[in-house]
DNA sequence: GTGGTCTAGACCACT
DNA sequence: GTGGTCTAGACCACA
């Protein structure tokens, strides 16, 4: 499924969540499907139960999951996700330090503008997958 | 100088890390411009001075500012920042989390694009400041 | 009869009781009417079996079912339920807990009174349907 | 500051979020006042801390608190709570079923009207209270 | 000192 | 089998 970075400062669990959300985002991970039970995914990554279970809440709490307790995990239909405007804002203020901090680095405007198409790009990508 | 939001999830430390990044790079900060003692801006922002030396020794570290013993830290001039572009493809990467999850968070590409627009123009203007 | 909300985090069992209790509470099933089986219901609500008569014996523990061994399971009459003081009570508690929680919402008292008052005209409806 | 009940059905944490919640709600917390350390209060509840800070998280998630790493947990300003729609629907819905089953236990109108009145008068004592 | 993360392993309720 | 809770105890980063 994916592979955790030890040596990352970033702790397990959200290396996970992150992992999960981008399958999920990429479409590799379909609504409604069925993630690995906590334990399995535990043994697995070879991780304790505890941390897995940390990690699939976290993502129930942003929408991405539900759960239903003596059956499973499962990938929640995008349409349950709230458009958030509060998380949009945040995900701006990312991207706004970001583009500073390229820019500060020596990029060129245009540079910049290049690689934020790409990305974009690369969006419509995996979107034409998941059709 | 900036405010501190207590209630944030990111630590003390690092928000003063990019409070001060966000100065130097819109310009606010000049370089060779001294900094506040550590002392003082500890009194300023009523935090522990740890606090303050720790901000201020990742910011050494990531080649923002400089220090001399005695006389205090300076803005590091811009061309001491090297082209990182480990650093780059690092900035790539968080830059294409976040647009995918604002994607997935339902924003069309057209909305999407114009936020990033809007952030390209923004740095336009503080880019002027500067000269 | 009525609907599951898997993604819901209460237990289906629970999610059963709650809705028969309803249709009870509104008259929609009348006393002395047959449920339906415990297989049949299974059936319609593509849930376990084990799952339904779980239900079925919460529901008649706390009164407002019974069953008769061959023949099937009833609503039990209204008469049959004891005014319960604990429960009352119990029932205060909550809605003492609820009301709290709507004010430090930021419900002002008149729109908490309308609330309530809303609720009580919806119980009169449903008190005439039923004679 | 207050007491768990080891034989309830409710999950430890689960109560200790409603006692704090409580609490907070009817002002014998302030705004801005912190809470026993985790570690303090695992002690005087006999409890593990991490059962305590499953409790503190929920509020945090919910809320009531906010946390400074490294420095304690504190109640939030009530203003910092949205007036979530969501979340006063939901309790509608508590309230609803509620009411319903007083009805049903064979409370007359004019009772539960006096229950509803009752608790809302109480709200007002301890709202004078945090003048 | 504070909270945050993680492990190992146990027990419970629900499906 | 599934998730949910809890304990005991360890280690880390931050203030």
């Amino acid at each position: 499924m994916f592979q955790l970075d030890l040596k990352s400062r970033k702790s397990i669990y959200e290396q996970i969540v992150d992992n999960v959300k981008e399958l999920i985002m990429t479409g590799v991970l379909s609504a409604e499907e069925k993630l690995p039970s906590v334990r399995e995914l535990s043994k697995t990554l070879t991780v304790n139960p505890n941390t897995i279970q940390k990690a699939y809440r976290e993502l129930e709490y942003q929408g991405f999951l539900y759960t239903i307790a003596g059956l499973g995990t499962f990938v929640a239909s995008r349409e349950e996700i709230i458009m958030d405007n509060r998380k949009v804002s945040e995900i701006k203020n990312i991207l706004q330090k970001n583009i500073r901090e390229l820019f500060y680095l020596g990029c060129s405007q245009d540079k910049i503008k290049s690689i934020l198409n790409e990305l974009l790009e690369e969006r419509s990508d995996w979107n034409d997958k998941s059709k």
